[in-house]
DNA sequence: TAAATTATTGTTATATTATAACATTGCATT
DNA sequence: AATGCAATGTTATAATATAACAATAATTTA
């Protein structure tokens, strides 16, 4: 099982993760002869600031501010499409947003998990998950091509916060005031 | 394992699947004491007229054509947002588009299993995966609140189309002219 | 190197999906 | 019948995505 998870839930040198995923991609694209121009570097970029996916027109805003000039969604969306052919990132359907691939190159099929709160998105690749799903396809005679997995729910921070507020919440009343 | 697989992909009698699909939806509004009004009913039996999911737009211009009135965007929204609500239809995230749940009431997530070719979409309700992805979410501390799972590939029948069009353009080459 | 080809980006317009806000109607109680 | 509330109608617009064609930049070929 490969994941980001605790990368994107804990503190961590962010910056290490923005090189990383720069470097992969370069090689990527070296390896596979394409192009990564600099409108396609900055949108790979802009989408590696968080762990949180961004939408096509926060893109759009983030790279107009970057850039200075005015962009256009065609070029945004032609980055992205860039982008998502080589496996560089991943669209999550259900919030019409993309994200940074943490393993590209590595053949993998993907599940997100996204907190409802924080809006940060972990990538989890499950041997076990892909297996079974595989077996589940096969015995239904169907032909599986490609998958969007996406789990909802809290992060583990935002997971802790809530316990703890509960709990606050609870306590008995006297304790609960407040000036 | 709950599954409409093989309804979905073989010829059945689909008055019945739809005439099944209106009663259990009176039931749960009657145990809901919520109101099953025409419009309501009306977009209901047009996401169960085939086991393709349709989008908001299909659905309005099928809508319109059906009551011979001109019925605008937020009508459907509001008739999909109710229907939902009660669990009697899904949403595909991947498709921005909706189908009848074929098990509305037992509880259960889903996963669906959609045709490229023809744009069918059979659900499928599975324990083991479910578990599977609940010890996943535990493992990285996420809690589980929902899913959006959503395979695509070749159902069983265009599986076959495939396969015997790949079998037939191997042939050897003076078996395979045309007049 | 210059011309030709191809890939990339710019630009304008528009398609598609979804919601906000407020007016109106109809049902459901008193 | 009067009131309140749920549902629908209506208009406008937000948010996401793509089509079509023009301009430019990179790459290849002559």
């Amino acid at each position: 099982m490969l994941t980001n998870s605790r990368l994107v839930h804990q503190p961590h040198d962010h910056g290490r993760c923005i090189n990383a995923a720069l470097s992969r991609a370069e090689e990527l694209c070296t390896a596979s002869k394409a192009r990564l121009t600099p409108t396609r570097k900055s949108v790979l970029q802009l989408l590696w600031q968080s762990h949180q996916p961004l939408g096509a027109y926060q893109l759009q805003d983030q790279l107009s501010a970057l850039t200075g000039k005015s962009i256009a969604p065609p070029t945004i969306y032609r980055a992205i499409e860039f982008l998502l052919g080589l496996g560089l990132i991943h669209r999550i359907a259900s919030l019409n947003a993309y994200i940074g691939c943490p393993f590209p190159g590595s053949d993998h099929s993907n599940l997100f998990m996204i907190c409802n709160q924080c809006g940060s998105a972990a990538e989890v690749a499950h041997n076990s998950l892909n297996e079974l799903l595989q077996k589940a396809s096969d015995k239904a005679n169907f032909t599986l091509q490609s998958q969007a997995l996406e789990l909802f729910g809290l992060c583990p921070n935002c997971s802790l916060s809530a316990a703890q507020n509960r709990a606050l919440s609870t306590e008995s009343p006297e304790n609960s005031h407040h000036d």
